[in-house]
DNA sequence: ATGTTAAGTGATATTTATTATCATTTAATA
DNA sequence: TATTAAATGATAATAAATATCACTTAACAT
């Protein structure tokens, strides 16, 4: 296939490295998490791939999600209403909006955030290692919906 | 007694607005979340009125934050581990930094914080409502301790 | 004060999401 | 091709939150 998945290598490459297998399964797998334009949830991810594989197995899926997270290669965001879904492609701490209305997740460039952190490490004097920054809200064309 | 809770107080009235009877085992969970500076969990509540009232359910605390919520006197602070904490004493989304130690949670006030929604919006086009932003880090007297 | 009633409570069952278990299968290496 | 540790599938177990239901009680009217 055409369809060269960069960011899906380089984790089948640690994967490797750090000593597992490739089963048909991880790939599938790897292979949603690593595009997850739409920050897929678990069950997401397993409906996708039932379609091709009718014997994957529910468990298999955490199974995996929980490894690519142990290993660095996937962001779990976890949402206010207790729903989990999982960006592997960009797996480093960073700013999300998200529409109310259609779930669509969107990763916006935000000058002002080194300013935000420096300002709480001076004003709290913690030692910040991580943070999680997410808007709720509606999206523009759920808004054109609204007529 | 001289505690003079006016948070508490207030909670109270909305509740009699609403409609609601002010039970015993009701008005020692608005005491709590009224306080709050430690922002507790549904178990520290239930342990903290366990002493004086044995014969508290843990679904009555449940319920309770569940009618505060939903009359916006208590806010959610739901953690990346799956855990929920609650402030009934600010409801209203701010940011927090938490010590991944000891758990403490502290109320930073941040300058940037107004210039970043507008940012969001201008970069995002969302019509943006809420927002949640934690900061995970080290506390300094936790940092104090390793020696 | 007392009785009435809808709301609240306590105890427990149910639900839902995730993790654990274990027999079987399989990818990776020799 | 054989060996073996790791992975899988099916299901059980766990944990957090919510639902159920008989019983109790706060609030209001009398």
């Amino acid at each position: 296939m055409a369809d060269h998945n960069k960011r899906g290598d380089t984790i089948i490459r640690k994967l490797r490295e750090n000593g597992h297998k490739i089963t048909p399964q991880r790939l599938a797998i790897v292979k949603i998490l690593a595009v997850s334009d739409g920050h897929p949830s678990v069950e997401d991810i397993y409906e996708q791939i039932r379609t091709d594989f009718p014997t994957m197995s529910l468990a298999t899926v955490y199974r995996n999600i929980l490894l690519l997270k142990s290993l660095g290669e996937v962001l779990e965001l976890g949402f206010p209403d207790g729903s989990n879904r999982y960006d592997g492609n960009k797996p480093v701490p960073h700013p999300h909006v998200i529409c109310i209305r259609c779930k669509k997740i969107v990763d916006p460039v935000l000058d002002s955030l080194d300013e935000m952190k420096k300002e709480v490490a001076l004003e709290t004097d913690f030692k910040i290692l991580n943070h999680r920054l997410d808007f709720f809200g509606i999206c523009s064309s759920c808004m054109a919906e609204n007529k």
